[in-house]
DNA sequence: TTATTAATCTACTGGGTTTGTAGACTTTAA
DNA sequence: TTAAAGTCTACAAACCCAGTAGATTAATAA
């Protein structure tokens, strides 16, 4: 299951992505109009923009916007900066790799390769997911 | 993730498909060969009884077995049984619906589908990763 | 019948993570 | 220069995971 913050930050990501190129974005607006506690969401966006997801502008007049088009931004990086590891184990991670401490031996678990092919998928899929498809599904089902 | 309970889950099913039809095996044998703490295995082991999985025996060479064949336990069972969800979101999940407190409009939501989609793949795949196959692929890679 | 073995059940606990809050500080535009 | 808005540090409540303790029940062997 995806965290709380996984799932805020996808709904600041798609309400930004509805924004993009309309300047910055209030955090209140955000918070608001999506429901997320403020503060919670201010250590949301800071570290997107921190990854280079987004940008902000300080002071009046000031707020966050995309940085990257809605096309380029996918699920999978967006999961990964949130909440970590795609992999249902540890061992079988791409960019959080840990041993499995309950495996005596890696190269002859059974186990893994089920795993590794969940993995493959779910990377296929999510990363082929963006903002920009999200916001298009959107439109079509508000019609 | 999986929680450490899954996995132990998975590693004492797997360890106990190995001795299919060979009696009980103690709790003792499993924790000790698997390195899983005897206590937190007890209640995994019930768990799995409660569910149909395992069978037990009381009293002198007790212990548990498995119930079903190692063909027909897949890992959609035992991580349902274990960790709940299989899907990403709660309001994707096929057993574990919940709304989702942070959309306004279920039916509008532009994000639903990307993770329909994952929870689909992750079922099509894990449902036909059984302990059989796992057993298989174990020996193979002993080789 | 009794002793022993091993599973069953209930309750509890420590620690870590997640979620969320408070408040001072900095930057910018008008 | 003042008000608006993001930045940063610290903290705290709530929850859950992982693991422990100990009494109870059931089965077997002697």
């Amino acid at each position: 299951m995806l965290s709380k913050k996984c799932k805020y930050a996808i709904h600041a990501l798609v309400y930004l992505a509805e924004r993009y190129q309309q300047g910055p974005v209030h955090i209140q607006d955000i918070a608001e109009k999506q429901r997320i506690p403020k503060k919670f969401l201010e250590a949301i966006l800071l570290e997107m923009r921190n990854a280079k997801i987004l940008h902000s502008k300080k002071g009046k007049g000031g707020g966050y916007y995309l940085y990257k088009k809605p096309e380029d931004v996918n699920m999978i990086e967006i999961i990964r900066l949130m909440d970590g590891a795609i992999a249902m184990l540890p061992c079988v991670s791409l960019n959080y790799y840990e041993p499995c401490e309950e495996c005596r031996d890696e190269k002859t678990c059974g186990i893994r390769d089920a795993f590794t092919g969940v993995r493959d998928e779910t990377l296929k899929l999510l990363s082929k997911s963006t903002l920009a498809h999200m916001l298009k599904r959107q439109k079509e089902l508000n019609k």
